[in-house]
DNA sequence: TTTACTAACTTGCAAAATGCAAGTGTACAA
DNA sequence: TTGTACACTTGCATTTTGCAAGTTAGTAAA
């Protein structure tokens, strides 16, 4: 932990470029595995992204398990320390949109967004948690 | 922008250790000079500061003028697009209070959030624009 | 039980980003 | 014209990342 700052802690897990595309294709994606998230648009290198899956792990935003039906696989998914960063992303989204049009966002998410922001947080969170 | 995802476009901004921290300090320390950011207790490098304050003012996020006291000194600001990052700052700070004890966040922050978000991010937008 | 296949992950090496110490350029004041 | 303050650059060592190739382990079919 470089400070007691809330952000320089936030930053230690998440300040690079990688970290919350895995969390994103966790949240957004419903993706659980290795090779789904090797395979994102962005090209993440496989020894970042397993670097990265283990440190996200070790900080307790993700966990995994062995996946019974191939157990060469493992299936990755949020804690709830993870599922709270959906906040996180949803307003990096709302920037996002608002400073540069052709981004992958749907049309009405800013409008919902400025609406009924808690109501869009839980659709996306009550769709991870069942 | 390595992808039209709106995650992967607010990174390219500020998805590394020390962007953020930059903009935290024009939000919350009243920061607005190279000297005043360069002694923050994180201890970033004159030479990764002036990077960054350089990216941060390409992408249209913070603006600067000659200081007209002492023209050696340049003042940065924020612009609008940058006050919009207040949000994501916000929520970050709200995160990592909830899921780390004795960081530098005021006891009531998380109630004032949750009771009523947009009053704070109105209250410190204004201390900066008003 | 050998062979082939798949998935996760590691390794080696090159390239890029970062950290650190020292130095440069410019305005200003004595 | 000497000294000082401030922003910023440079050179070099260290660390992190990117890429290609390999390794290990479970599975399934011959």
């Amino acid at each position: 932990m470089r400070s007691d700052c809330p952000i320089s802690y936030a930053l230690d897990f998440f300040g690079d470029k990688w970290s919350l595309l895995v969390i994103r294709d966790l949240v957004f994606e419903g993706k659980s595995f290795f090779k789904e998230f090797q395979q994102s648009k962005e090209g993440i290198a496989t020894n970042i992204l397993s670097s990265r899956l283990k440190k996200l792990e070790a900080s307790g935003i993700i966990e995994s398990r062995v996946y019974p039906q191939l157990k060469t696989k493992k299936e990755y998914k949020l804690t709830a320390k993870g599922l709270d960063l959906i906040p996180v992303l949803v307003e990096m989204i709302a920037w996002s949109a608002k400073y540069q049009e052709g981004l992958a966002v749907h049309d009405d998410f800013l409008s919902k967004v400025e609406h009924d922001r808690e109501a869009v947080i839980e659709v996306i969170r009550s769709r991870l948690v069942g």
